[in-house]
DNA sequence: ATTAGGG
DNA sequence: CCCTAAT
């Protein structure tokens, strides 16, 4: 029976089955599946999307990892009716009749399902199954639709909310007239994901005019979204599945006629997702690139992501990933939400996706919109914009343009290439160092509730504590009053609109639908930052009953801060935003939860009021002062409760001018570094400064006095700072760092003199060799020399080990899974290779000896980053140092693999030149480390065994060398005839032993005899950079000389996540569970009960497993937690029970009452 | 204990 | 300036 599917770019395909566990072969694409409970608990319906191009002509199986069973896609020479008779639903052709551009039509693929049976049969699969499916098909019809291509149509659900209609209708009118339904509703949800971009833009936009005007015209729509606000979450639910970027994407699929909504929101999703290369080759390489500018694009990532706050964030999270999150951690966040557009940027490369640029380019391409279309066409596109949007859009426009450009950019030329680098430069970009998401994520991992189906109603507190939390988790409690919010909503905006710009909106509306409470609330559009949160300390501390004024209070602390002079803020108004938001948030939480306890309470009401009547005027002084000096009243009282997740900041102390000037001191005394000896030093008496603290000030005054001193007079004018810190304190700051650094350079000077005369001796000895003949006699002379230079060449490469280990910059930082280097002599094509496999433009070509510093680039391999670096060419001598030899090496060293570049027009001498130098720095390559085992000793003397005969060394020889090394007690086992400098590597143990490819370059110009016999030599690779030849043979030696182990999680009741692996090496950390757990975080892994693998490594499906298991490569792996001990490691989450709220509550409330 | 990123 | 993860 040949079923489904699709046409053009993907396979969209319903399969009905209990398996679990699937995964696709033999393509790079990512399969979205999606599960649906409601209907047909049993059933899965799976979507595949799966770049066409790159595997029209190959079998696609998708293996279902449980059972073994693989369902096959053939390509079929299907007819094009036969394909829409077969294809499910109706929802389908719709989409793409709709969407018909000739294009697409023009080359559909089809798919015919069958079964391979275990002995690789095909099966044409069973009447049974066939009716499973079909039946699952006209079932789901209504029901979903799923949909492929066109990009426009993203899913449908059948149940259509009429709210989505009237939205598009306003919205986008005249273009999109044909839409259907469910378009607008997948709009309308797109949009309101926009919406939250459109009001960062707006605010800056805002600030940036200082014009505001944005009146009427942005009073429409800001109703609209509010609108959209409230109904999203209902369309969320029914829509529930539709995971993926896809949701993101709206951009695309809205019309851009123009509407304000549409255009913000495609900025900024256009730098969310970095455009994304198609893939010529089908290779899945292609991640996150952006457009070929990089400077356009880094910015526009930058400031996209950046901008989005926590809440935000979540939402696209859930919007990509189709859960929640609970995990709070921005820069996680912002990484998961990108590897994860990254991860279907494959998809989406076929089916138009969201990626803007892609967008913008398919768009044009097919016009399937045609307003898309026309603004993509550069200058008819913004004056169009112009057109339709007031003076505040005209930055949009103008950022759409580049893009535009970008996206065209893109698409026409070499766009592999331009993908390779830009993924490189944002990737290496932002070496840093990473932060691992917290313990959340771990929770996240295993948590398989998804929290959005049932969030607790009898914990409001903490719900609104979190604040940032995202509409949905919000609803249990609106439900009720949902529609008392609805009309809040639109008596709100609109009051709304005339105190503050437009921009503060989606807050207000968010606080309503929190609390579902519909109280009014407060408009504070600038907070200052640090102040309010200390009035809520302060509220914090008295008995939570007396909030009951809160509102009041609340408004009273706000409308003093907002009586703040603009200026002030003028600068810093991003920041202040989201701070007040956050505070908002915070406050409200607190709101809330006293408007419970008040119904709750009532009988208590009247004693409460009193309290809060002598409460009340302590505070507002307390505020006063606040705001004018210091306060020190705050700062005493050390833990602040930290009830609701957010304010656990101890105290905030500015520092005086006496504490600087005795920082600056004591660093000049102990130097920087020895923080801790300073606090004891100095700050003995100030209980309060940590040793991180000095440090941190450090790091301020440093900033400070570098920033300042260029334009002298500006010292001065600091206006911000509490104290403002006097020049001369700033200047010795700067002396200070001064001196510093030339100690350290001095340092390193001596360590390189030092390092000439062990080169220096090295090569007397090595004449020395030279000189003596061999033979017996001089055998073990001849030995002890080799000893000696050893010993003095691992001399020479501790040194910068110990020392700052940064050195100038010549070091990469580590990236992706795996890194690989490039070594070879200079100009043997290393630089056009790399560009080659990466798109890394490392200034090649143009040049001969152009490299001199390591370049590096990512390879996407098998859904791994691979990094590899091109490093300058090594020359003769390069161990001693010539031409940056050592540091050459040493990158190299550091590298997982080396891959050495040779001339295939040249003689085989270069190698062993490489190999030697290689080895002369304690790089062996493609040897296994010798069977000698060495252990040193207090006591007992040198004691010799063997297992076989000793043709290269004998006992006194080796006696002789461990002599030299000055070891006396000793314990040696020769397991295999080993030659003496084997021995002097096991003794040294410092060596590191390194797989290699030989890559024999240019063999475009030599003999095919010759090609054979280079090929044919062990770990080589002949390859064309000319000509392009044998790169995916490069390639796949690699990888398989890396033995990376690619492992998928799989999260408990969940499918596994295809799309982002844990990768593991055995060379690095090991592949057992053990590892994959640390991967992962470090703490998991004393939480781990047991494990499930699938996979090639479990002898069945599933196998528990315990940490020591080794997974082999796509091997799943589900981590079963022990069930939480009380007490144990649970702190964090500790301070948010109920308990010890109570208790303070308690603590405090005694002596109130006395 | 120090270093460093980030809010 | 503070918090907290990474080292």
């Amino acid at each position: 029976m040949f079923r489904n599917v699709k046409h053009f770019s993907d396979i969209s395909l319903f399969v009905s089955c209990d398996l679990n566990l699937w995964r696709v072969e033999g393509c790079h694409g990512r399969c979205v599946e999606h599960t649906c409970l409601r209907r047909r608990p049993r059933w899965r319906r799976r979507i595949f999307r799966l770049p066409i191009l790159a595997h029209a002509s190959k079998l696609i199986n998708i293996v279902f990892v449980s059972s073994c069973v693989t369902i096959t896609f053939l390509p079929m020479v299907g007819v094009e009716g036969n394909d829409e008779g077969m294809c499910e639903e109706s929802g389908v052709e719709k989409s793409s009749s709709s969407l018909s551009s000739p294009k697409q039509i023009a080359d559909p693929v089809v798919y015919k399902l069958v079964r391979v049976e275990g002995n690789g049969r095909l099966v044409p699969a069973t009447d049974d199954e066939v009716m499973e499916v079909e039946d699952f098909l006209v079932d789901e019809t209504v029901e979903l639709p799923v949909v492929p291509d066109a990009g426009n149509v993203r899913c449908i659900s059948n149940d259509e909310s009429s709210s989505g209609k009237p939205q598009k209708e306003n919205s986008e009118g005249l273009s999109h007239s044909e839409n259907t339904e469910a378009d607008a509703k997948l709009n309308a949800r797109l949009e309101y994901i926009e919406m939250l971009q459109k009001v960062k833009q707006e605010e800056r936009l805002h600030l940036a005019c200082g014009s505001p005007d944005h009146s009427s015209s942005f009073m429409n729509v800001d109703i609209q979204c509010s609108d959209q606000h409230d109904k999203l979450p209902a369309i969320d639910e029914k829509l529930q599945s539709e995971i993926h970027l896809q949701d993101i994407g709206p951009p695309l699929s809205l019309s851009p006629d123009g509407s304000h909504i549409n255009e913000s929101g495609r900025i900024g999703e256009c730098s969310k997702q970095p455009p994304d290369g198609p893939i010529e080759s089908g290779s899945s390489a292609c991640v996150i690139c952006t457009s070929s500018k990089p400077d356009v694009n880094t910015l526009k990532g930058e400031i996209c992501l950046d901008n989005l706050s926590i809440r935000e964030l979540h939402e696209l999270f859930r919007a990509t990933f189709g859960r929640e999150t609970t995990v709070k951690d921005k820069l996680w966040l912002k990484r998961r939400i990108t590897m994860g557009l990254t991860n279907s940027c494959d998809v989406s490369t076929t089916t138009f996706t969201i990626i803007d640029n892609k967008l913008v380019k398919k768009g044009k391409d097919d016009s399937i919109q045609n307003a898309d279309g026309m603004l993509t066409e550069g200058s008819d596109g913004e004056a169009k914009n112009h057109e339709y949007e007031t003076s505040p859009t005209s930055h949009s426009s103008q950022m759409e343009n580049h893009h535009t450009v970008s996206g065209k950019r893109l698409g026409n030329s070499s766009v592999e290439l331009d993908c390779g680098s830009e993924d490189l430069h944002t990737d290496q970009r932002a070496a840093k160092r990473v932060r691992k998401p917290t313990k959340r994520y771990i929770e996240e991992l295993s948590e398989v509730e998804s929290k959005d189906c049932s969030p607790k109603v009898s914990s409001p507190v903490k719900n609104a504590g979190q604040g940032q939390t995202s509409v949905k988790s919000c609803r249990p409690l609106g439900n009720v009053p949902l529609n008392e919010k609805a009309t809040v909503n639109r008596l709100d905006p609109l009051g709304n609109v005339t105190n503050v710009p437009s921009n503060e909106r989606t807050y207000v509306t968010r606080f309503d639908s929190l609390g579902g409470s519909g109280v009014q609330v407060p408009y504070v559009s600038r907070v200052r930052r640090s102040r309010p949160r200390k009035n809520i300390m302060a509220l914090m501390k008295f008995d939570m009953s007396v909030m009951g004024v809160t509102a009041k209070l609340v408004k009273e602390a706000f409308s003093v801060h907002s009586s703040l002079p603009e200026s002030e803020h003028a600068d810093k108004v991003l920041k202040t935003r989201s701070a007040s938001e956050q505070m908002k948030s915070q406050l409200w939480a607190y709101v809330f939860e006293f408007d419970n306890a008040w119904f709750t309470a009532e009988p208590e009401k009247d004693k409460r009021h009193s309290v809060m009547g002598t409460i009340e005027p302590d505070k507002n002084m307390g505020m006063k002062q606040t705001d004018s000096s210091e306060d020190n009243s705050d700062d005493g009282s050390a833990q602040i409760p930290t009830a609701k997740g957010g304010m656990r900041r101890k105290h905030h102390r500015a520092w005086t001018l006496g504490e600087v000037t005795k920082l600056v001191e004591g660093v000049s005394k102990c130097g920087t570094g020895r923080w801790s000896e300073i606090k004891r030093l100095s700050f003995a008496s100030y209980s309060y400064r940590t040793s991180v603290d000095l440090k941190d000030k450090w790091r301020n005054l440093l900033k400070a006095s570098f920033a300042q001193t260029p334009p002298d007079e500006g010292i001065n004018s600091r206006k911000h700072a509490s104290v403002p810190i006097p020049a001369s304190i700033l200047l010795k700051v700067r002396q200070l760092a001064e001196m510093r650094a030339q100690l350290q350079r001095r340092h390193r000077r001596q360590l390189s003199h030092v390092a000439m005369g062990i080169i220096e001796r090295i090569k007397e000895i090595e004449a020395e060799m030279a000189r003596t003949q061999k033979n017996k006699a001089t055998e073990y002379h001849l030995g002890q020399l080799k000893a000696k230079i050893a010993k003095l060449r691992t001399q020479l490469l501790e040194p910068p080990k110990g020392s700052s280990g940064g050195g100038d910059g010549f070091e990469v930082t580590k990236f992706g899974h795996g890194r690989v280097a490039l070594i070879g002599f200079p100009s043997v094509g290393k630089s056009t290779l790399l560009t080659m496999l990466t798109g890394t433009h490392s200034e090649a070509a143009s040049y001969e000896f152009t490299t001199l510093t390591c370049i590096p680039g990512i390879i996407h391999y098998n859904d791994t980053k691979i990094q590899l670096l091109d490093l300058p060419g090594i020359i003769e001598g390069a161990s001693e140092g010539k031409g940056r030899g050592r540091q050459v090496i040493a990158v190299a060293k550091s590298s997982d693999i080396v891959l050495m570049v040779l001339d295939g027009s040249k003689s085989e001498g270069h190698r062993q030149i490489l190999t030697k130098e290689l080895e002369a720095v304690g790089l062996r390559l493609n040897k296994k480390p010798p069977q000698i085992y060495f252990k040193k000793k207090k006591t007992g003397g040198i004691s010799f065994n063997s297992t076989l005969t000793l043709t290269h060394v004998d006992e006194k020889l080796c006696y002789q060398i461990l002599h030299e090394y000055k070891i006396h007690n000793a314990e040696l086992l020769f397991r295999e005839d080993a030659t003496v400098d084997d021995l002097i590597d096991v003794i040294e143990g410092n060596r590191k032993y390194m797989k290699c490819v030989y890559v024999y370059n240019k063999i475009d110009v030599i003999g095919i005899d010759d090609v054979d016999k280079l090929a044919r030599q062990p770990n080589s690779v002949v390859i064309s950079c000319n000509l392009k030849l044998n790169f995916d043979r490069l390639l796949a030696k690699m990888w398989e000389e890396m033995g990376l182990v690619r492992v998928y999680t799989k999260p408990q009741g969940q499918q596994p996540d295809f799309g982002d692996p844990v990768v593991l090496s055995a060379d690095r950390g090991g592949c057992s569970v053990g590892d994959f757990c640390n991967h992962i975080h470090r703490s998991l892994v004393k939480e781990v009960k047991y494990v499930l693998v699938w996979g090639t490594s479990a002898r069945h499906y599933p196998q528990h497993c315990g940490l020591g298991h080794v997974l082999n490569d796509e091997d799943v792996v589900q981590i079963v937690k022990k069930k939480d001990k009380e007490g144990e490691g649970r702190g964090r989450f500790k301070s948010h029970s109920t308990d010890p709220a109570r208790i303070s509550d308690r603590v405090k409330k005694a002596p109130l009452k006395q």
